[in-house]
DNA sequence: GTTAGTGCAAACCTTTTGCAGCTCT
DNA sequence: AGAGCTGCAAAAGGTTTGCACTAAC
């Protein structure tokens, strides 16, 4: 369980590990999805309904700023919120269906590779690294060649 | 000239090519840089001191949809704003310095790799892509170095 | 002359900040 | 005990919307 790791590196650095982080913790860990702070908020408000969407902010940049969960945008899909995941071991890009919202998630060594280039390429030291697909899944594909379509129908009767 | 190009596909569309359209292309298209829409705004006014930012806004999400113009976030680094650019023919990743703010343009075919591998690894059809990678350059590097030695100096300091 | 586009004001959504009081260690 | 953390209220930052007027075609 990896929030159980977060935990230790956290108290190593002083931090206090109080009753809404351990909430918020357990919560982004255990949900394999990628949430966002107002869907956090709204998960950890049923398990104590006091806790505060500060708090929730508070949190997730506590934890982005220790390198223990990375933010994403996927391609703000749905708004210009955050999304956040805790960091896995391997790197993995995000492929975003832009009709349904379906992420998947892309590995390979190709983007390990690129880290690599860019490294020596620029004498730079990463530290975070993104990258964000969007496009239209298999099955949106079908669906949406079917919406022009009828989009165009549409059209040329109005213009008739 | 690609700002050309774009006015005669925004023409075919049936989009009017106003005044204040004009402006805002040929600012995207010859600053070389990546502007965000406050910043546009700022250099359009120059231009002309009626221009309103909400058009600016509108000219941008105009061209986004059509494909004209990438938004970028530049992971963040100086606030939640979007930063646009021309659409290349070659796609790049941008590196960003967390530190200093400065932006490198990564090429490679490693992008274009990525994406085939992506295409048909899911059966998916990518419409816009984004790699975004932050750092520190070689020479923030060494700066920061100092920075938190003087850090900790000063910690064992105040912990004296 | 039409319809699309603009400017203005106001709203909206997400995130941050100031501060008094509470709580973890 | 005391620094660190929380909740509340309020503000900030970036972007969008409604509507009457204007301009491109």
């Amino acid at each position: 369980m990896a929030v159980s790791g977060i935990k230790d590196s956290l108290k190593q650095q002083g931090v206090r590990l109080t009753r809404q982080r351990k909430i918020l913790l357990d919560l982004i860990d255990q949900s394999g999805q990628h949430l966002d702070a107002e869907r956090l908020f709204q998960l950890a408000r049923e398990r104590d309904p006091k806790i505060n969407r500060v708090t929730v902010y508070r949190t997730l940049k506590l934890l982005k700023a220790g390198g223990l969960v990375d933010e994403l945008d996927l391609m703000h899909h749905d708004g210009d919120q955050h999304y956040y995941e805790t960091r896995l071991k391997q790197e993995h890009a995000h492929v975003i269906c832009l009709r349904c919202g379906k992420i998947e998630e892309f590995f390979g060594d190709l983007l390990q590779q690129m880290r690599e280039q860019i490294e020596s390429h620029f004498g730079f030291k990463i530290v975070l690294a993104r990258t964000e697909v969007g496009g239209y899944c298999s099955h949106c594909q079908v669906l949406r060649a079917k919406e022009m379509e009828a989009l165009s129908a549409e059209s040329r009767r109005s213009h008739a």
